[in-house]
DNA sequence: GTGATGTGCAAGTCTGGGGTTGCACATCCA
DNA sequence: TGGATGTGCAACCCCAGACTTGCACATCAC
């Protein structure tokens, strides 16, 4: 896929549909059940099937989820590779962020055995 | 796990606190700058000084940016520790949801197989 | 067919949070 | 001492999005 531009994008999608209390539960919810529709998961929430389904839309366009049609029920499932990906590009970024301090640091020392 | 009870909550303001576009691009700029105000940060932004102070207080409280004062001013620096931690548990997460998958996969195999 | 179950669509409500303006207060510098 | 610069606080505007209700449409089971 294309790794190079739409990155920033995607990265943008899956935080947005994490960061909503809610949804993280569904992804529980599905992980811990494998496969689920959308009314069988509002059962087990204080919530709509309708917020389910909004829901269920977001973390599908953040591809954090895919559904299928079987009959008259659409199952959906949880997806971990825009998760791990997700994962990778934050500890990527949390080393890039270290790496600055240590040269930020290093220089300030430098800087101050210069001034003796 | 050692990781403690307050876990999930830190996840959370961190994802709350990543969700934000403005947010993020206050993060690139510190981690580039390595230290900044409000004031400066805010005149390389589109949007308001205090608007810059209130996304520098949802970083501090979500542990992703520290503040110290410095004379008049404060001065923003970036915080790799949290970042990196809620990498780790996404990737864990990731992974939990891999296994589980398999799991019901082959029980879905096995039990095909006993179909026959 | 007919009722039961599951999904899709539309319009509507309402709270939270991103953003602003205005002013008071603290600190530096000449 | 006084003006310039930087922060802090408070009230306010505004809209995206989380959630609901109501109904039409599709599918299954009998």
């Amino acid at each position: 896929m294309a790794e190079g531009r739409g990155t920033a994008e995607a990265v943008d999608s899956i935080l947005v549909a994490l960061a909503d209390p809610t949804r993280r539960q569904l992804l529980d919810l599905l992980a811990a059940q494998g496969e689920a529709t959308a009314t069988t998961l509002a059962e087990q929430l204080p919530v709509t099937r309708q917020a389910v389904v909004k829901h269920l839309a977001v973390l599908n366009a953040a591809g954090l989820v895919t559904g299928g049609r079987i009959g008259r029920e659409v199952r959906y499932a949880v997806r971990p590779a825009a998760l791990d990906a997700t994962a990778r590009w934050m500890a990527a970024l949390a080393a890039e962020w270290d790496r600055r301090l240590a040269n930020i640091k290093h220089a300030a020392e430098a800087a101050e055995r210069d001034a003796r």
